[in-house]
Formats: structure tokens, sequence, C-alpha cells
DNA sequence: CAAATTTTGGCAATCGCTTGCCGTTGCGGA
DNA sequence: TCCGCAACGGCAAGCGATTGCCAAAATTTG
């Protein structure tokens, strides 16, 4: 029963420290280290800086893993995106890891790459691994997200569901600005080159363009899906160019890109020959040749809001009336991929 | 009994199912349980296939948090990238995040923001939180690397060091290519524009281009620091002009993309008045305008590598012999915006 | 000055799973 | 028939924190 147990400095530099080793040589109770260290307040001032300092300089990090299993809450949100490859979901990410990190939490970044049974497996994975979830771009039904949102706190972005806050984009009322330019300049054909039929947002946009047009009695048509990857603006192209609008309002500037690209080679000129209006205006569309005329908004804030609108909802008290919707504006950027109707 | 989709069979909806659980309803022991589901070879067939039928019924997701607790692995990996926006990076995020997943692992993705105590930090607190770490274009000292390989299992990507294995891409080896495509456009005054001097790469890349440039008899000036990102352009188109050079290269593609632009808008015309090459060849380099001549390498495939090599370092029975480095190939993609040498 | 509170801090029970250590079984060989 | 060896499965001790409950100490109150 030696009492000096040799509490070791950093004689073992394999075993990381635990609160056990703050306690013992701070000489009080493993319960007053977790409290002293998670719950400031519970303690009296000056046991807490001795148990501090004591921690400091053990250089303690507090096993993720031990406190999740206790408390029930992980430290980790869940952000899925169905691929992180594309731009969009890149400032997407980019907003939710930032407001992530302001709130100590961290981040689970998931690709479901596009496809419903990956969003679900994933889903069912990080009910135990998450503390919440940021759907982005989801694919699953109603029923399958209602589902889901009964399982854990789930945000949504770009996908309504009554079940789940969301965040929404405001590109159908900017579908309705695009449709107005392009009337402006004298276009009264228009094709929308839609995107995956999974994907609930290429609907929305579609029905609110084609409402806008019958409006003001412009002819659109539709061509799709398409996959939304500047590979797939080839035969976007093609097929837009085969439609004989005189402008193209495409899916996303993915897919914009890819057909201007496209039209490049075939020798078509835009906009001298063809208008096209992209949507989302992520990195690049500044930069193409021409520069894209496009739908902007503020993708990153809605990464933040997600967050927010998440962070609310795990703790009902902090984070006031949580808000079960946020709709970001939108607002047409006007570059030069779009021009007067050709004669 | 309800036939199709039942929902889980448990008294308690909210509670998930642990292995306790199945234990009960197999009339087991929760350790046959645990081996049935992550050591099947240590149970009979018969005794597995029960188990396995009850888990998958209850909807059975082993807690990552106990099972890490317990076995001091957390299935996860953490990626730290100095910049989740900078598209090089996404590159090679798509590539950890592949194999990590077919792997079964989850990305832990973290944005270091190009700064090294962020950077420390990070390290210090995934010890606990992760099996291993991927560091892309650190900015640690040599001695810090070490210290932090010591701590835990650690590759680096784009940052050489002895004390952990590494993945680079041979860009200085392209570098010579990018001068000798040059020189044989006429080029014999090129500029270098530095990124970051905390990045190891662009004083890699520097010295190569100077020793390169001083056997072939070529004058070479640098110029930079700038940062990473395309709206350091201006400032680095202008300056570059500044030198007298005929011939850019940009430490990457987004300086590259913002000297273009910057260029465009004074009036200097590229190729002709001066010729940039760019690096990394990322997303948006073939569609800039014009298309930038740069340096393009399997981005995605060092990310793979990378986690296959930390996978190894983490069973070294499995993976076998570990590689201490990869090195991957590049090659010069010649696009629009090199060009003979103004007379 | 005693009683009533409020603070503090300790005890010990979890959280869900892994794993070392053993006791049972079943089976082939002597 | 009996023994030894695998194969199989159970027991129970953790892993590192949190937290409800309770007692001692400090503080306020009557």
């Amino acid at each position: 029963m030696t009492a000096s147990s040799a509490p070791p400095a950093s004689s073992d530099p394999e075993r990381l420290p635990t609160i056990r080793d703050i306690a013992e040589r701070a000489g009080v109770a493993t319960s007053t280290v977790s409290r002293a260290l998670s719950n400031p307040q519970r303690v009296n001032a000056r046991t807490r800086e001795r148990i501090e300092k004591i921690a400091a300089e053990l250089h303690y990090v507090p096993s993720s893993q031990a406190r999740g299993l206790s408390s029930g809450r992980t430290g980790a949100i869940a952000v899925l995106v169905p691929d992180v490859t594309n731009p969009f979901y890149f400032d997407i990410i980019r907003g939710t890891q930032n407001q992530l990190k302001a709130s100590g939490y961290t981040q689970l970044l998931v690709d479901t790459e596009e496809a419903t049974d990956v969003e679900l497996e994933a889903l069912r994975r990080l009910r135990r691994t998450a503390d919440g979830i940021i759907l982005a771009a989801s694919r699953l039904t109603d029923a399958q997200l209602a589902e889901a949102a009964r399982q854990q706190p789930l945000v949504t972005i770009n996908r309504a569901t009554a079940d789940a806050p969301t965040v929404l984009i405001d590109t159908p009322g900017a579908m309705v600005q695009a449709l107005e330019h392009l009337a402006s300049l004298g276009h009264s054909k228009v094709t929308y080159v839609g995107g995956p039929t999974s994907s609930w947002s290429t609907h929305r946009r579609w029905k609110a363009i084609e409402e806008a047009a019958s409006r003001r009695g412009m002819e659109v048509t539709r061509i799709g899906p398409y996959s939304p990857k500047t590979s797939s603006g080839a035969a976007a192209a093609d097929a837009a160019l085969r439609t004989g609008a005189t402008a193209l309002i495409a899916f996303n500037d993915l897919i914009a890109i890819g057909m201007l690209q496209r039209f490049r080679e075939r020798g078509v000129r835009v906009p001298e020959d063809v208008s096209i209006v992209g949507c989302d205006d992520i990195f690049g569309a500044d930069f193409c040749n021409p520069p894209l005329t496009t739908i902007a908004s503020p993708i990153e804030q809605a990464g933040r809001t997600a967050v927010s609108m998440l962070l609310a909802q795990l703790d009902p008290l902090r984070g006031g009336m949580p808000r079960k919707l946020a709709v970001m504006p939108t607002h047409l950027q006007i570059r030069a991929s779009t021009g007067p109707a050709k004669a």
C-alpha cells in the first residue's frame, strides 16, 4: 500500500491521460474532474482551476467515445451529400464545416453517390454515430424521409418535407427571373435541360419555369434527365439544339459548362446562336468561356443555416424557437452566356 | 407479426437494440453475439447465423462509440486539408472517401485553414477520435511532424518526411517538363509565381525549376508568396508582368486562373503576350479561358493510395510490407494558355 | 446558536461492446 | 472405454467518461 504509487508524469508515453490521472494528481474524485471540465459552475472555482491546470499540463483530451457512451451524445454531425466532387456541395460543405467547428462539433462527411440505398444505409449506420444529420439534396421518398426524421434530428437542404426543418434555395424564384431575362432578350423558345429524375429540385425548377412561361406565352420544352456532371453536357447540348430553342436553362452549372464546351466544339456560338443559363454559380461559372449567366445564391450560408437549425433542434433550450424553414435568396447573375435572340 | 417491411419489433420504439437484446432473443451471452458479429470464425456457424438473423430483424447497428471504447479503435480516419474549398483537395477528399468507405472506415474531414496551430490542435484532439490521420499539404515543421507521427499512425500527402509514409505528387519532375515545353516555344525568361511560404511544395517546385533552368541557361525569377486562391491572381498577374518574363509558372491552377482573369481585364493576351502554366489540373482548368496548360496527376488516386498506406500501417499483418513512399506520376497537360514567345 | 439551505465533492452505477480466461462439449485416437 | 484436444460459449473485468444520489461542509436564516 504504497502511498506514492508513482504518478508518472510522462513515463508512459503511449497511454493518454484520463480523468482518473487528473483526479489522482488533484486529489479529488473522477466525478469532480468530469464536472470541473464539462460543467464548470457545478464545482468550486478553486478546485476547478486546479483541475484545469493539471489537465492542461497533462495535455488531457477527453475521449469523445467514452463521453458519448455515457452521455448519449457523440459530438458529431453527419453531412450527407450526393456527390462530394460536385462544386455545389463544396460550398455547402464549407458552410457546414465552418459552423460546426465554431460550435464544437465534428463533421462526418458522407458521399451518398446519388443513390437512395446508399443514403438509407448511411442514415442507418449514423443513427448511433452522429447526433444529427444534414441531408443535402436527398433522393429519399417522402415516406423514407419522414421515417428518418423520426429516428434522429435531421435537417434537409434543397428538399422540402413537412417532417424536418429545411433549408431551401429559392431557385424556382430565380428561374422566373431567368425566364424574364431571356424574354427581354427576345427569346421565346426555351428548353429546360433537366437533372436526375430522383432530384426533387429538378421537378421544382421545371414546374416554376413551366408556369412562368405559360403566363407570359413563352414556349418551353424539357429534355433530360441528365446526370449533373460536365460530361453530360455534350449529350445535353446536342439534344438541346434539336429542340430548336434559342435559349437553354440548365439544371445546374455543371451541365451548362459541359454544354458550353460541346457548343464550342461544334462551332455553335454562345450567346450569338444560343443563350445558356446555369444554376448555382459554382466555382468556375465566372471563368468559363463565355462566363456563365447563372442563378447565384449564398450556398455556403445555406450550409451554415442548416447547421444552426440542426443545433437548435438538438438543444431546444438555447436555440430558441427553432425555425422549420429557411429560404435562401437567389439572384440572377448575368454574365456573357446569354444575349439577344437570333433574329 | 407484420409481414412486409416490419418496423423494429421492439417494445420501446426509442431505444436502439444492443447486443444484449440480441443475446436475450438468441439465448446466448453477449460475448457470443459480439464474437458472432465481429469475429465470425470464432463462433459456430449455426449460432452465428441465428444471431445474424436476429440482428438483422432488429436492425441492429453496433455502437461505434462502445466498440471504440473497449477495443481502442474508432473506425474513423481523419483527413486534414488546409482548405476544403480548394478543388485540389476535393479530389484528394474524393479519393480518401472512396477508399475509406470501401474499407469500412468513416471519414472525418477537418479543415486546418492553412494554419499551423489549427493543424496542431486538430491533431491533438484527433488523437483519441481517429485511428489514423491523413495529412495533406501539412504546414508543420519537421519536428512537429515527427512528434505527430510518433503519437499516431499518420500518412502525409505532398509533404515528405522521414517519420511517416508519404504520398508525393511528382510535380517537381513535371516542372522540368513545363520548363522544357516553354523553352521549346522560345521562352527564355520565366517567372515562378510562388505559393504560401509555409508550403513545402512551393519550395520544392521552385528548387526544381531553378535547377532545371540553370542547366539549360534560362533565366528564372520568383515572385510571391501568394495565397492559393483565384483572388490572389490579380496581384500575382501584375507583379508577374513587371518581371518582364514571357512565361509564367504558377504554384497552382487557382492562382493561374486568377491571373488569367486579370490579364483579360488588363488586355494582356494569353498566350500571345504571355504564357501561363498552372499546376494540379483542377476542376475548371480545362474550361477556363483560355484552357490552362497545367501539370496533371492522378490526385484522387493519391488520396486512395494514402488511405491504403495508412490502413497497412494500422494492421501490418494484412497489408503486407507497408510502403513508406509513393510517388504519383505527373504529366504536362498542354492546352491553350501556352504559346510561342513573343518575338 | 440551532436549523435550514445551498454548495461541493464522492460513490457507484451505468453506457454498449470487447476480450482474456475458463469451463463445457464433442470427437477421434489409444 | 477413457483421455486429450479443439471448438464453442459464458463470465466478468474493463474501456473512459457521465450522472443520480447522498453526505459533508459552508452558508444563510430565524
